[in-house]
DNA sequence: GCCAACGTTGGC
DNA sequence: GCCAACGTTGGC
C-alpha cells in the first residue's frame, strides 16, 4: 500500500466538502501538472491512504485522511470549454489529464500545520516542506505517514 | 497583496 | 534546443 498527500484550497474544496458528498466520495479533477498526473496514472492504487492538505488558507496544513477508491481515468473537465480547467489541447480520444476517485476516511482532531511539519527533522525529506515545492500531489513514505499521525 | 519559485510557452 | 517572458502556486 502507498501513502500520499494531496492539496486543495478549502475555499474551493475542503475536507468538509468531501465529507458531505454522496457516499463521501469525489473525483479529484483539475490536476494539470505532469508529475502529479503521472502519479495518479501510474502509482495510485485502490486502498492507498491519502492526507488531505489545506493550502492557500489561514492555517495551511494536514486536516484529514482519505482513501483511493478508483484508479486513474480520464479527467473529463479537460474537455469542457466552460470548466476552469479546460485544456484546448487535450484530446478525448487520447486524454492528457487523469484523475482518481477518493473517499473520506476521517478528520484529524486538529490541523497539523505546515509550520509544525517544517520543524520536524524526521520530515526533512517530505516534498511538502522542501523549498519552492509546488506539487499538488506527492508521495509520503510509511515512516513519514506514521510519524505525522503520531503528532495528532 | 506581495513575491519567490517553478512550469510552460514560443521566438529564434 | 536555448532561454526570456509569462502565468500559476501558495506561503506569508
Amino acid at each position: 500500500m502507498n501513502y500520499w498527500l494531496m492539496k486543495s484550497e478549502p475555499d474551493t474544496f475542503g475536507i468538509n466538502d468531501l465529507k458531505n458528498r454522496p457516499n463521501q466520495c469525489e473525483h479529484w479533477d483539475g490536476v494539470r501538472n505532469y508529475q502529479a498526473r503521472n502519479m495518479m496514472r501510474d502509482d495510485m492504487k485502490i486502498g492507498d491512504q491519502v492526507f488531505f492538505y489545506h493550502s492557500n488558507c489561514d492555517l495551511p496544513g494536514i486536516v484529514g485522511i482519505m482513501e483511493v477508491v478508483r484508479e486513474g481515468y480520464p479527467d473529463h473537465t479537460a474537455f469542457d470549454p466552460n470548466d476552469k480547467h479546460f485544456d484546448p489541447k487535450s484530446n478525448p480520444a487520447k486524454p492528457t489529464w487523469i484523475m482518481v476517485d477518493i473517499k473520506y476516511v476521517s478528520t484529524l482532531t486538529r490541523t497539523i500545520s505546515l509550520t509544525e511539519l517544517k520543524q520536524k527533522p524526521e520530515l526533512a525529506d517530505l516534498a511538502l516542506v522542501r523549498r519552492g515545492n509546488r506539487l499538488s500531489i506527492m508521495p509520503v513514505t510509511q515512516a513519514q505517514w506514521d510519524f505525522i499521525l503520531a503528532l495528532e
